[in-house]
DNA sequence: ACTTCTCTACTTGTCTGAGGAGTTGTGCTA
DNA sequence: TAGCACAACTCCTCAGACAAGTAGAGAAGT
């Protein structure tokens, strides 16, 4: 039994269109045949293949210039993040996570407000009580980076931590399950230098000890 | 003064019908008049207000069904990624990318590969023909940018900045439109440093440089 | 009264041919 | 060698024709 539902020719095309790009047949930034070769060479017409385009462009994928051509401006419109997360190595994870908060931490400095700095202060006490259940602990200290983060008052970066956060968990947990042992002192140590140095609205004081304390954690990977 | 930079008509159909669709003109769901009666009604062709409708069919305003009409599926762009990114302002999208490239450039300088180096020096040397056409500019230099990101191979890194591609791109070909100028001589020089940085495994130098590069964007924002 | 069928007007989908407009590279000229 | 005209390419737009699908009105049957 074949399909009962006939998709437009135009939106076949477009999908044909997209799995080539994403096959890499056109690299980003790249020109396209023009529509006169591939009409005949996916069998449709001009202006469908014209309005598959369009499609595209609309997607934000293809961008057209007359005279010129059609281009390749983006490989695709982000496929599923937890696919891509859970794909990845973790060692991959902490490094977006170190690009991403070590410059939250640095315009946090700089734009933290005084009732930023008191829910991070609050964070770090209910972090330090936390310190029996692995999995509480991982929490609490989520709960301070993303006060952190939050205090940099960027959205984007808001949102891209909030989306590492579920894969970082998981092997957080994990990796202090082997451990046994949580950092202990000498996080709570540095999470209270880093909350200083945000508070003196020292930008470069605080970039740093965030990074020397995500590159702790990732050499603690196995 | 008006445009210099005339539009496609079926982008300016298709943005007029945004418009339209955003003044609440069509409630969601609700069937658009027919191509018949819209396209007298711009002024334009059928086959221009049938690609204007593609256009935002792609982005996910429109969905059309043959037979039936043309009908309302969202009053803006869907929830995903694309609509954070357009809601955010430029200087939120530029910090973001600031976070992701130099963590990036920092990594390439360490990862690099010879065929790395390659594909950087091929794009550096694309980009600096391409000083014509502000689109054509906006586009060489991404794909320059990517080919730093790739190299640092870190699959979340590209993801994200993959990510910010579309939107990043059209903010900068609005500024650079404004201004009237691209950096020209003084851009193409600090690429040939940051790339200079990365071959020689200079991570310090090839973050500082990006970073320097990046902010010099931010700060030609309105 | 209700269901079912059929027909018709209307809608989008597709193709083709024609000409307009912008870009790019080539080859000629000075 | 530098500058320019031109030709070949590209996408852009329109018009017309017919195919394919939908939905509503009305007829026919139960």
């Amino acid at each position: 039994m074949t399909q009962l539902r006939r998709e437009p020719l135009a939106e076949q095309a477009a999908e044909a269109l997209l799995e080539r790009i994403r096959g890499g047949e056109w690299a980003l930034g790249q020109k396209l045949p023009g529509e006169t070769t591939l009409a005949p060479q996916l069998g449709v017409g001009r202006s469908t293949i014209r309005e598959a385009i369009r499609h595209l462009a609309g997607r934000g994928v293809l961008a057209t210039r007359q005279g010129a051509g059609v281009f390749v401006t983006a490989l695709d419109e982000p496929e599923d993040w937890d696919q891509v997360l859970r794909r990845a190595d973790i060692a991959a994870v902490i490094e977006a996570r170190i690009a991403i908060e070590v410059e939250a931490s640095a315009l946090a400095a700089e734009r933290r407000t005084l009732s930023d700095l008191r829910a991070m202060k609050r964070a770090a006490e209910e972090r330090d009580l936390h310190r029996s259940g692995v999995e509480e602990h991982v929490d609490a200290d989520t709960v301070l980076h993303r006060s952190i983060v939050l205090a940099a008052h960027n959205q984007i970066l808001t949102e891209l931590f909030d989306t590492f956060t579920p894969r970082s968990r998981q092997a957080m947990i994990e990796l202090l399950r082997r451990r046994g042992e949580h950092g202990g002192e000498a996080d709570h140590l540095i999470h209270m230098r880093i909350l200083e140095a945000i508070a003196h609205r020292d930008a470069e004081s605080a970039a740093a000890l965030t990074r020397d304390h995500l590159l702790a954690l990732k050499a603690k990977l196995p």
